[in-house]
DNA sequence: TTGCCTGCAAAGTATTTGCACTCGA
DNA sequence: TCGAGTGCAAATACTTTGCAGGCAA
C-alpha cells in the first residue's frame, strides 16, 4: 500500500508541487505552463506526478466538470467552483466529520471522507455581474 | 433564461430521461447503450439532450473524475462515489441549506448551492473487500 | 412551414501509456 | 548499478460541433 518508500525525489515533482502550492487550485495545463517557465517538463510527467502526489496524499484532486483542479492538502476544507470564470476557491468551513458517520450509518456504505463543492460566483465575478 | 418554451418533445429525449430514471446514476455511455437497445440514437444526441436536461433542471450532473454521471432531480440529496466499482449511489442526508448561507457569509462569494460527494465503498464492494 | 432536433462523422480537449533513455539513491 | 522517472509521441477517452436532412408543433 505504501509506495512512498520507493519514490525518488526529482526536480520535476518538486516543481509540480511548487506550482500547486503557489498557484490557485491550478489545472494540469496551468501547472504545465507554470513549470515550463522555469524548467522543461512534458505533459506526461505532469500527469504522472499529479497521480503520484494524489496517491501519496500530498495533494487533493477537485473535479469540476471541465479539467481537474489540484490543491495542496492541509487542513480539510471545502471549495467553490465559480460558474463564471471557472476558478476554484477555498471555503473555510470546518470539516463535518459527523457527516461521514451519519452517512455510513444511513447507507451501510464504507465511507472514507467527503468533499463539498459549492456552486456560485467568486467575489470578483459577483462584483462584475 | 427559460428556453423550455421553445423545446420540442422528442422520442430520443424521452428515452434519455427514462434511462436516467430507471438506471443507477448512469454515464453518457451507459445511457447510450441502454437507449440503443430500444431505439437508434447517436452519441451526439445523447450529449445534446443531457445538456438540455441539465439546463432545464430536470437532471443533475455528478462529476467524479472519470466520465460524468447523471441523476434525476428530485429531493436534494448527496452521493457516494465507490472507489472500487466506480458507481455512484444516493446518500439521503437532508440538504444543508445553512451551509450555503454560512459559506457565503464567510467567503463573500455568491453561492447558489452545493454538492457533497462521499468517497468510499458501496455496500457490495465493502462486502467483497 | 419553421426552426428545433437528429444522425453521422470530424474535431477538440483531457488524460494515459509505450518505449528508450536518464538520473537519483 | 538499477529501477524509478522523464520526454516524446501515439493512443484513449470523453465530449462538442458542423452540416444536411427530418420531424414536431
Amino acid at each position: 500500500m505504501d509506495k512512498k518508500a520507493s519514490r525518488r525525489r526529482t526536480v520535476q515533482r518538486d516543481l509540480v508541487l511548487d506550482a500547486i502550492v503557489l498557484g490557485n487550485h491550478p489545472t494540469a495545463r496551468t501547472i504545465y505552463n507554470e513549470v515550463s517557465k522555469y524548467s522543461s517538463i512534458s505533459f506526461g510527467t505532469v500527469y504522472r506526478n499529479l497521480q503520484i502526489l494524489v496517491e501519496d496524499g500530498a495533494i487533493l484532486q477537485i473535479e469540476t466538470g471541465a479539467s481537474a483542479h489540484y490543491d495542496k492538502k492541509t487542513e480539510p476544507h471545502y471549495h467553490l467552483h465559480c460558474k463564471k470564470c471557472g476558478g476554484v476557491f477555498d471555503i473555510v468551513l470546518p470539516y463535518q466529520q459527523e457527516f461521514d458517520l451519519k452517512a455510513a450509518e444511513l447507507s451501510g456504505f464504507h465511507i472514507d471522507s467527503h468533499m463539498i463543492l459549492f456552486d456560485g460566483l467568486c467575489s470578483i465575478c459577483a462584483a462584475r455581474k
